[in-house]
DNA sequence: CGTACCGACCTTTTT
DNA sequence: GGTCGGTACG
């Protein structure tokens, strides 16, 4: 057999021609779960084993860390397979990663110092609030999250400060104030020798361009080049293909316009959509057939998607057998929801034939996810929440990692600010405000700046003594630094700030928890010398770690139930599938005033990407209420539940027991009128409609709370000062027991029931 | 200077 | 309902 059949067999023809076609200009069109990996992977084996370039001038590009580790390890084990020898490395990249590692060799040219720090954006941030408070300019007029969006657009455009300014070719303009902002920001940041994640990309695009040479090494050196979800790169990212890719013109792309979720992000699906222009003579190929789901998934995903006009007109279908229809449920409020969710999991796992580790639970915004927690948490099955509240930005983690930068580059001045009074050595906010007003004034660094008050004699004796202490710990830190390994100079910093030891007196259980977060830190750095070896230094793993994400880090051997964004979920599958939350304003969200067709477009990519998710069996849940920011809201269900034809869906309700709200009296679940598209929404609800007791089914029985209590969910009391109510949920028991009534002004209140002079009524 | 409390803002989504 | 930044007080 020769090596091409080997690598084809088993793989449909659109499959078969894609690993077949390796030179020239390429797109696929791969649709979800098409086998796109597996196509992919085949194809560079193919280019490698049939010796057109080695692993080396192959340059992969994928959208996150775990999915380049992914593909690495899968090309590998084919070559594995077919007994050829790797030597070289095989460069499967983010766009980050690949540039860090363009600059670690070649941003001394951009007059950079090595090693650089990065700046994540909440180190973005800050430095924007505090170039700010230089400029005078006034948070409450600009405000700094806007100031710091318009920026990073900028960059993701390709745009400088000096693009923007004198108009020149740009026809993109900036407000004076922004891009006063903008150019001391890029002034700050050289002087602290760090870039932030934008750069990353437009400083490797500057280098390229002012350094043709060196592009031309790349271009040489990569004779094949494959971009993933090419449908979620932005211009920056374009442009950096389009110039690696000139020399050879062997330029494989793969992506889906159905699953470009990140616009907010800079990404511009006309790159995928432009494609054949910038490449007339390219190849194109579709890969139609869905391997992963049910015919029901399929079908239903496919008529939603349809509703998007911004797409190429293709087809996925699946020879799968037509499986469960879509359950889709409505529940009262989001603890129903949740519960729902939970006991329906608990029974099916109960019954065998699953286990947690097929479960996934989806939802639009992370904070859902904690309602989730709660009920997951109480019926004991054990879960994982992938995002949210990352690892490394937790407090105690990100001050430990801000002295392992500062004792790396002492300009560092976000690391600086950070750490100058953590623990606390009597180094307050006065001092800190003169040391950064004469690093503003005299442009030089925080660190600079209170040396040179010290030799001014510009403190009285306690501060200097104080930050004279500071400053030495640093620069010892820096020396201690170059002689041990990385993980003996983290227990160094530990001990020398006294960090833990300072934790340890708290005897709080929350100390407990940042300890123990600082020994998973630990564990986490162990873990990398083992992996990396000799080049476990701590600058690479400043950069890796901030590169990183939750996803990269989960843990995907326990057995438990997996949560996140739907965001997160592209690229992955699960047998079963919950999607949360699908309401309107929620999800699709809706942002503001200036919401247009294009925001709903993408919101139900997103909506067809978590779907698509789905092996065998999905859920999507809508409530009656939910509560946003403590704010009760009551949502018609998600349009996007309606865009599904009935054929594939199966109803039920866990608030049937509670008589319809009168928005609701035209839809599906009281009338004859079968769908979701007519909902009369109407805030003027009656509030009794929610003071009855459901009892409808095992998932929204009422609760006894309290063993002397007596109070019950549906109980209709009243308050001395608000009048009549209904209760709408209990916590606690006995003299911790909380009620929240809601009531008839459609607002809720809690009362800890043990003083509030609650009469049953 | 450190702490404790108050109110604004938050909720998209990530490298 | 939670977090973060600002303010007031000890």
């Amino acid at each position: 057999m020769s090596l091409t059949e080997i690598l084809t067999r088993d793989l449909n023809p659109p499959q078969k021609k894609a690993v077949e076609t390796m030179d020239g200009p390429v797109l696929i069109l791969a649709g979800a779960g098409s086998g796109k990996t597996r196509a992919l992977t085949h194809r560079m084996a193919h280019i490698i084993a049939s010796g057109l370039a080695s692993t080396d001038e192959i340059l992969c590009v994928t959208f996150t860390n775990k999915a380049a580790k992914e593909m690495e390890h899968r090309i590998f084990k084919i070559l594995a397979d077919l007994n050829v020898p790797v030597t070289r490395e095989l460069w499967v990249n983010t766009f980050h990663s690949f540039c860090v590692r363009v600059l670690r060799q070649h941003i001394d040219l951009l007059d950079y110092k090595k090693p650089f720090t990065i700046y994540d954006s909440g180190d973005q941030l800050a430095l924007i609030k505090r170039v700010m408070v230089a400029l005078n300019i006034n948070d409450k007029m600009f405000p700094s999250k806007n100031l710091q969006s318009r920026i990073s657009n900028a960059k993701m455009l390709g745009l400088t400060p000096d693009n923007l300014r004198g108009g020149g070719s740009s026809q993109i303009k900036m407000d004076p104030k922004t891009l006063d902002v903008y150019s001391r920001y890029e002034e700050e940041m050289k002087r602290a020798n760090a870039v932030d994640f934008d750069d990353l990309l437009l400083k490797t695009y500057e280098l390229f361009r002012m350094y043709p040479a060196i592009l031309e090494q790349y271009q040489n050196k990569f004779r094949y080049i494959m971009v993933d979800e090419y449908q979620d790169t932005n211009h920056i990212q374009y442009l950096l293909v389009q110039m690696l890719a000139k020399a050879h013109r062997n330029l494989c792309v793969v992506g889906d316009e159905d699953q470009s979720i990140y616009s907010w992000r800079g990404a511009d699906i006309s790159n995928i959509l432009d494609f054949e222009k910038d490449f007339p003579e390219a190849v194109v190929i579709k890969l139609e057939e869905n391997y992963r789901s049910s015919s029901n998934i399929v079908s239903a995903a496919t008529k939603l998607i349809a509703n998007n006009t911004q797409r190429k007109e293709k087809t996925l279908f699946t020879n799968n057998p037509e499986g469960d229809l879509i359950q889709i449920r409505e529940e009262r409020n989001e603890y129903d929801e949740a519960r729902f969710v939970a006991k329906t999991i608990q029974s099916m796992i109960s019954s065998g034939e699953s286990n947690l580790n097929d479960y996934a639970i989806f939802y639009r915004t992370n904070a859902q996810s904690r309602v989730l927690e709660e009920q997951l948490r109480t019926i004991a099955l054990p879960y994982r929440l992938i995002g949210g509240i990352r690892f490394y930005e937790r407090a105690e983690v990100k001050d430990i990692l801000s002295y392992l930068r500062l004792s790396q580059n002492f300009s560092d001045d976000m690391a600086l600010k950070r750490i100058i009074n953590v623990p606390a050595r009597g180094i307050g906010k006065t001092t800190l405000e003169q040391i950064e007003q004469k690093a503003n004034d005299s442009r030089i660094s925080l660190f600079e700046a209170t040396q040179l008050l010290i030799n001014e004699r510009h403190f009285n004796a306690g501060t200097t003594s104080k930050l004279r202490r500071f400053l030495d710990l640093i620069e010892d830190l820096a020396i201690q630094q170059k002689q041990f390994r990385l993980s003996e100079f983290y227990s160094i910093v530990l001990e020398k700030t006294e960090y833990v030891n300072i934790l340890k007196k708290e005897d709080t259980p929350e100390a407990e928890a940042r300890i123990s977060n600082l020994e998973e830190l630990d564990n986490a750095i162990a873990q990398f010398e083992k992996e990396r070896g000799d080049e476990a230094s701590l600058s690479n793993y400043l950069e890796e770690l901030t590169l990183a994400s939750d996803l990269d880090n989960a843990d995907n051997n326990a057995s438990a139930i997996t949560m996140m964004t739907m965001h997160i979920s592209k690229g992955l599958e699960y047998p079963y599938v919950f999607i949360i939350g699908c309401e309107e304003n929620l999800f699709p969200s809706v942002r503001g005033e200036d919401e247009s067709v294009d925001d709903i477009e993408e919101e139900r990519r997103l909506a067809y990407v978590g779907m698509t998710r789905a092996r065998q069996k999905l859920w999507m849940t809508h409530t009656k209420m939910r509560r946003v920011w403590g704010q009760e809201q009551m949502n018609p269900p998600s349009r996007f539940l309606r865009e599904i034809p009935k054929e594939f869906t199966s109803f039920s309700s866990g608030a049937l027991g509670v008589q319809a709200p009168r928005f609701m009296s035209n839809s599906r679940f009281g009338s004859q009128n079968n769908s979701y598209s007519d909902n009369n929404y109407s805030n003027n609800t009656n509030y009794d409609d929610y003071a009855q007791p459901s009892y409808d089914d095992d998932f929204s029985q009422t609760h006894q709370v309290g063993k002397s209590s007596g109070y019950s969910k549906g109980q209709r009391v009243r308050h001395p000062t608000f009048g009549v109510g209904a209760i709408f949920s209990t916590e606690g028991a006995g003299d911790t027991l909380k009620i929240s009534v809601l009531f008839q002004d459609n607002t809720i209140k809690k009362f800890v029931a043990k003083y509030a002079r609650l009469e049953k009524v």
